[in-house]
DNA sequence: GACAATCTACGGGTTAAGCAGTAGATTGAA
DNA sequence: TTCAATCTACTGCTTAACCCGTAGATTGTC
């Protein structure tokens, strides 16, 4: 019991995990105070959803004086791969050019963008190439 | 008012959604069929979500014999451009190259594949280059 | 005509997301 | 000491997703 639920963040808990990724360990005011640069939230608002976010498992926290201090118990890199993959199967049937395909159009690339894409691809094969 | 939502589908639509495309306009009982071979739902629920998405304006009803055909509103390709667009603003903060990482080590491609994701990417910039 | 099958319409029930208020404890400053 | 600020805990509200059952109409068949 008490599994670690695998499950991905929901769109408001992505916005709170960004803030951790970006600032480090933070307060929910702190939080709070990132998330309402875009649009106003209440103190207990963002508190709840934190709350909620620990007992799922998203993140941990810790006292410190009088508050908690919330960290990302899952990277950055961890989530966004989850997130993906989850994308890739459910809406490109596992397809990765053809997810590429509208990756291209979505994202309207410079060259300097599709030097890198092709840099990341490259260096993806060469590792994967050693490997295999 | 009734002006086009323009949300994405939820995961238990984008299903009904696949089946549509591949299959073309069907009634409730061939998506539920077609549905049901991965996981039983009872003929009602398939019917209620059909019922709600053609008031989303992502399946249009369109009434043959005793019952509805339902058509998809969106193609495939839009919907998917849709969604991936939506993952790359709030997951990737827009960075396509960052994407193209996480896709490849999800994906595994294996050298054709990877082949045809490069192609694509050529294909790209051959069409956007003769654009700019 | 009677019956079984099958469709729609309607309503309901559960769960989760998201947002916020109130109460009570704690802290720090005047 | 007293007061304002600030934190947690708790509760509640609203909406949407998702699932399903029942009732009533329609159809095809014997």
């Amino acid at each position: 019991m008490a599994r670690p639920r695998h499950e991905n963040p929901t769109p408001a808990e992505l916005e709170v995990l960004q803030v951790i990724w970006d600032q480090g360990p933070c307060t929910v005011r702190e939080v709070m105070e990132v998330l309402n640069q875009q649009r106003p939230r209440a103190y207990t608002s963002v508190m709840s959803l934190m709350k909620v976010m620990a007992e799922k498992n998203l993140l941990t926290a810790s006292p410190q004086g009088r508050a908690f201090v919330y960290a990302a118990k899952l990277t950055r890199i961890k989530a966004q791969s989850r997130m993906l993959r989850d994308m890739l199967g459910r809406v490109f049937d596992g397809s990765a050019s053809s997810l590429v395909t509208h990756l291209l159009e979505q994202a309207e690339p410079d060259t300097e963008e599709l030097d890198e894409i092709r840099k990341t691809i490259a260096d993806f094969e060469q590792k994967e190439g050693g490997k295999k």
